[in-house]
DNA sequence: TCATCAAGTATGGTCAGACCAAATATGTTT
DNA sequence: AAACATATTTGGTCTGACCATACTTGATGA
């Protein structure tokens, strides 16, 4: 981290030509402008070949780098089939990344916190502009994760489907999609954690907590309750992987 | 979009193996428990060829894929050097998806709606946990940001900085690699955007209406002075690519 | 008629060996 | 010791081949 640099749109060596970039480009052109439709098969290596005048090496280096940026799904031994990128798509790029940052010692507790920095911002936002079909949607999550305490499995699914309700409710497509981001890289150690019933109480009453700061339009309460919900749950599975 | 699951951890298929992938396991290992230094070169393909009893391709695919996830930094002709992932590095693989993600209208808007939530969020922050040091830094980027009205480079640079000081605060190393990724995503159609020195001068006076509000420690106004600084810009931008 | 199953083909994955151009190392000359 | 010429290393590309599996086609049989 000395001198990372790592400007963000790696276009620095003004030259930096190899011959799969070109093809890239071409077909990335392709995809954004609808050429290649979305769902449809990227054509295949040999056939590159032949329409770019390339070798099999260069066309699928090209197919690679495409895979790679999540324009193109290339399973192992299946033609690689177009996929138009959405969010989604584009937060699953820094899985792989993130999967190695979060061996460093630190680095989880610094993900889960800028967790709770959105969070807190989303309750707040939700106490101050949701609407009635949004209440009744956090309502709903809410009752469905009552019912699901005595099941530690279902709890968590419904957990997860209650702060969803959070991060739909800007109607921001990014949003969702960050948090699925976030549960996905965040679950492996979540899923580490011994449960029970009387914990997942606990954190019921904690998302109940929230809901009613909502309901009552008071948003540092809501803030407040998050904060100490998302705290507790923090002190709760630290041990977990503070041991490494 | 349509059924777009794209669930964040591509470990779906049981199987999927392919030869360059155990490579790139070994070695992301070797990188993570740091058998092979931050900045050392990666063994050259042939050595890979005969260390993995592979041939030249899986060693090039192998090598290829490490560069995608950013463990490695390959330039066209130079040996590849080991890179360990950074904040930074991690965002940087979002750029090319999310460049074509912007071309989608609308996106764009999405995008810069996050930021504003984000600092929002941030300026909150900042006024209830602002330390004197912080503030200190504050106030020298607003000065900094004072004298470059004339120039609008120079002003553009210190907008940056001082909207920079504020991603510092939570002292989340996260944070200031998400503002880089935002000004590098947002910054080519910010270029576009006519710059003046009247401008500018709206845009230092919502400036230091944002950093009065954190002095007097308080977090509405300083949210809402935000708020409005960052509407203002977006409806003096918006025309530049809205004609797309 | 239509579902089933067996070739046959298309396609991605891997291998081998070769050549080139640029980057690096080596050694020689000044 | 610096500058230059030469040799070696190394990544980039090409060719051509073979394999295993996905897909297509068509024959088979209920």
């Amino acid at each position: 981290m000395l001198d990372a640099v790592d400007d963000l749109t790696p276009e620095k060596p003004a030259d930096a030509r190899r011959a799969a970039d070109l093809i890239v480009a071409e077909l990335a052109a392709m995809i954004g402008s609808g050429a290649l439709a979305d769902g449809s098969y990227l054509p295949a290596e040999r056939e590159l070949m032949a329409q770019f005048g390339i070798s099999r090496t260069v066309a699928r280096e090209a197919v690679a780098q495409l895979a790679g940026r999540g324009l193109v799904e290339a399973r192992p031994r299946f033609r690689p089939v177009v996929r138009r990128p959405g969010y989604d798509t584009a937060l699953s790029a820094l899985g792989g990344v993130v999967t190695h940052l979060m061996r460093e010692s630190g680095s989880v507790k610094h993900l889960y916190d800028i967790r709770v920095f959105l969070e807190a911002a989303l309750v707040r936002h939700a106490a101050l502009h949701a609407r009635k079909d949004d209440i009744a949607a956090l309502r709903r999550a809410l009752e469905a994760n009552e019912v699901a305490i005595g099941d530690s499995t279902q709890f968590y699914l419904t957990d997860m489907a209650f702060h969803a309700v959070l991060y739909d409710l800007p109607r921001n497509p990014v949003m969702p999609a960050i948090h699925r981001a976030f549960t996905s890289w965040l679950s492996p150690h979540w899923q580490r954690m011994p449960r029970a019933p009387e914990r997942n109480r606990i954190n019921f009453l904690s998302h109940r907590e929230i809901y009613t700061a909502i309901v009552e339009r008071d948003p540092d309460m809501a803030e407040r309750a998050l904060n100490g919900h998302l705290a507790a749950a923090w002190e709760y599975v630290r041990g977990t992987f503070e041991a490494d």
